[in-house]
RNA sequence: CGGGGUGUAGCGCAGUUGGCUAGCGCGCUUCGUUCGGGACGAAGAGGUCGUGGGUUCAAAUCCCGCCACCCCGACCA
């Protein structure tokens, strides 16, 4: 009986990451491609994960003194021009809406009416900085008036030309903090302080450690005076962003004509930052923590923490069976986890109880228990760890696992942060040498890579020399990073003199 | 947007030198046997072959257009 171990996602990671990717995403049903172009039905699992990644970082927006507000999903043309860098940017990705009604043809097809075309065409955000600006010159008048704190969830549109689900879709859910202040030193604080907040979002919640860092001038958001990033390391050593924060200086408040008048009775334009997050996380925490079995979830994002799989062999065991695992589930969702409860899912969908375990393992339940008459009759439940193997289930007294349910999430949430990490510090190096670079970043099969690469530590310079090098390796400086001692050395690829290391990776 | 690939049942695929009523596996429904486990047997349901045109006695199959998805680039959260 030598069963060889399957794994429950074909292809496995190092067969194929890029279709792996896609294989757990549907294995886990967190979201499928939609009927329109470029666009994603995120699905019940997957928005349940989206919804804890808001609640929590909403709660961290309010303790930091913003509000919520909501601003329109059209922006007229001309906002957009405001600004030059930032219509180079966006200009080109633009969903554009010209008529405001539709009508038959001839040929019976609906067309926009030509009778009905805007004067002045609309967009679809692609980011909301513009329009939010026009509307905050009304509302600050006075330095009485900042700082102005406030936040909105959106979707927006950018029509990429390559989507890839929850890493790059035509329409995306975030959320876009957008602040006015009086100076540029409280502007860059509060423009750190939201880099803090989602730095400490990501490794606390998401389980994913993240580099904080700022882009360099041709990574910048457009129209921004610094743009600082996360920087998560992917299980195939790629970087992703996972959240950025602006600072605009005075460039969108020129723009939009936000100024005040200080105390002194002096008008001044004012100062704003921006930041955001996305779905994309979701593909980060994908793409982080999960294996060849499915999904892995980081248990304070998690939808659901437990999992009880009542097992009863005909229906004379059932109700017993089932009231146990009620009596049991209500027990646990008293207990507090965190920002919340604990949350419990019965599963008594009448299905095999083999195929209702996979479908738990393949969705990233944290715990799965299964209960049958024998653990009624042991006062026990029978226990497996999404951060263990499928196989590895122990038998825990009822009692003990319901005082200690609470600690075993947090225990799964510590693993999972201490595995990507030593993953991550175990592909992170200085390099000081342009072959050893080389090297780094080139996979060994070419016609089909490896996994390989990963962060790369180097001093640098602006020059097109470095430029060409990259673009041959594909690789991108990630950031700078904002804790990178300063230390001379060389640059790698000019031999310039350089004070400071950046991140170089592959990246998404 | 450039290069390559793919579109046939919910999913994965075969069929594609044009030719009977379009097939297989998984899944789904029902029944039975099993069952502390992604089971087995039997009987069923499910498809205008991505879409629009063309060639032909005859098109999933040949030709042209379009659309979508995937991969590799360029761009980006």
């Amino acid at each position: 009986m030598n069963k060889k171990v399957e794994s429950a996602i074909k292809p496995t990671r190092t067969e194929n990451y890029a279709e792996w990717y896609q294989e757990v995403i549907k294995a886990a049903e967190l979201a499928e491609v939609s009927p329109v172009r470029g666009c994603m039905v995120i699905r019940p699992w997957g928005y349940g994960i989206w919804e804890n990644i808001q609640s929590v970082l909403d709660g961290k927006f309010k303790e930091t003194g913003h509000q919520n507000a909501y601003f329109p999903l059209f922006i007229p043309i001309s906002f957009l021009e405001k600004e030059a860098k930032h219509v180079e940017g966006f200009a080109k990705e633009c969903a554009v809406v010209t008529h405001h009604r539709l009508e038959v043809n001839a040929e019976g097809k609906l067309v926009p009416a030509p009778s009905a075309e805007l004067d002045e065409p609309l967009i679809v955000r692609p980011t909301s900085e513009t329009i939010i600006g026009e509307v905050y010159a009304k509302w600050v008048q006075s330095y009485r008036d900042l700082p102005l704190l406030i936040n909105q969830w959106a979707n927006v549109v950018r029509w990429e030309m390559r989507p890839r689900i929850f890493l790059r879709t035509a329409e995306f859910l975030w959320q876009e903090g957008h602040t006015v202040h009086a100076t540029s030193e409280e502007a860059m604080e509060e423009t750190l302080k939201m880099l803090e907040v989602y730095s400490e979002f990501s490794e606390k919640h998401l389980a994913i450690p993240v580099i904080k860092g700022e882009k360099t001038p041709k990574e910048r958001f457009p129209g921004a005076v610094h743009t600082y990033t996360i920087e998560g390391m992917m299980q195939d050593r790629k970087a992703l962003q996972m959240g950025t924060s602006h600072f605009l200086g005075q460039n969108f408040a020129k723009a939009s004509d936000i100024k005040f008048q200080d105390k002194e009775g002096k008008m001044a334009h004012a100062w704003t930052t921006s930041w955001g997050v996305s779905t994309r996380l979701i593909g980060g925490v994908i793409m982080a923590h999960s294996d060849d079995d499915g999904l892995v979830l980081p248990p304070r994002i998690a939808p659901k923490h437990v999992v009880i799989i009542p097992i009863f062999r005909d229906e004379s065991e059932k109700a017993g069976v089932i009231e146990y695992c009620d009596t049991l589930a209500a027990e646990l969702s008293a207990r507090y986890y965190h920002e919340g409860k604990v949350r419990v899912l019965v599963d008594k969908r009448d299905m095999r109880g083999g195929d209702k375990t996979w479908q738990h393992i393949k969705r990233g339940v944290p715990i799965r228990l299964e209960v049958g008459p024998r653990d009624m009759a042991a006062k026990s439940v029978f226990m497996g760890r999404r951060d263990k193997t499928p196989k590895d289930k122990v038998g825990v007294p009822r009692d003990e696992f319901v005082n200690t349910c609470v600690s075993i999430l947090d225990e799964i949430q510590a693993a999972l942060y201490q595995k990507a990490l030593t993953e991550r510090d175990s592909n992170m190096r200085r390099i000081d040498d342009l072959k050893e670079f080389e090297e780094f970043f080139t996979a060994k099969s070419a016609d089909k890579p490896e996994i390989h690469g990963g962060f790369a530590l180097c001093h640098w310079s602006d020059d097109p020399r470095l430029d060409a090098k990259l673009a041959e390796l594909k690789v991108t400086i990630r950031c700078v990073p904002l804790s990178g001692p300063e230390e001379s050395g060389k640059c790698l690829f000019t031999g310039k003199p350089s004070h400071r290391r950046a991140v170089f990776a592959k990246s998404y």
